[in-house]
DNA sequence: ATACCGATTAACT
DNA sequence: GTTAATCGGTATA
């Protein structure tokens, strides 16, 4: 393994749910699932601003049995399941009562590539593996149990080592499938690194100008 | 108890 | 570009 650290609970604490975003692109996302370690460098995020955002499950304060960990302190695992079927990875950010999250979109894998090999039933090479948050959390056994986690456990993580993206290839666009969001669905939520193979492909209703 | 819908993906045409 | 798969979350009654 090489020297990487993990990210302290002022990262998440921070109230700028964008930055935060932003800066969790290149930081590497850990976990030991049944004693399995698996980790990827991430390549795209969406930031959910709680109660004002109308993509936000948490949009006017809601609060409900599931969304509940949102409310919680920054630096906990909101796992959520959608469409019956995608067990999605989201970082709780902000203080507590303050529900903001990020979306983790993306991951360009990095240790434990056997077992996620494993995992996903595909084969080394597969640019797939990670790509897209439903794939993200098979790849790394991210599942709907791991919600509440705190990540500054040793279940999952986050932790930055020396490797940095350059600034100007880190590009913000609208967010993927809220169309229902209203004016909400147009901001600059979804960060990604440009021309990445492990960025998801957006639907051209959601695309910027690039490619 | 019931009905509708989704922060998706993969496989189609 | 279109669509089926799939089931918990949420609202409504």
């Amino acid at each position: 393994m090489q020297r990487i650290k993990k990210l302290p609970r002022a990262f998440y604490e921070r109230p700028d749910v964008t930055l935060i975003a932003r800066e969790l692109i290149g930081k590497v996302l850990v976990t030991r699932i049944g004693g399995e370690y698996t980790s990827g460098r991430i390549v795209e995020t969406e930031a959910y601003a709680g109660q004002i955002d109308r993509a936000s499950h948490a949009f006017g304060g809601r609060r409900t049995d599931r969304t509940e960990v949102m409310y919680g302190r920054g630096g906990t695992a909101y796992v959520y399941l959608c469409y019956g079927i995608h067990h999605l990875f989201n970082v709780v950010t902000h203080e507590a009562d303050t529900p903001h999250a990020v979306l983790i979109r993306g991951i360009e894998p990095l240790e434990g590539m056997e077992v996620m090999l494993r995992r996903t039933g595909k084969v080394f090479g597969d640019k797939s593996l990670g790509r897209g948050p439903g794939n993200v959390s098979v790849a790394l056994g991210i599942r709907t149990t791991l919600t509440g986690a705190s990540l500054l456990g040793n279940d999952i993580y986050i932790a930055e080592d020396a490797f940095v993206f350059a600034p100007e290839d880190i590009v913000a666009s609208p967010r993927i499938g809220v169309d229902y969001a209203g004016e909400d669905a147009l901001l600059p939520y979804r960060f990604s690194v440009r021309g990445h193979a492990h960025v998801s492909k957006a639907p051209r209703a959601a695309r910027t100008s690039d490619s």
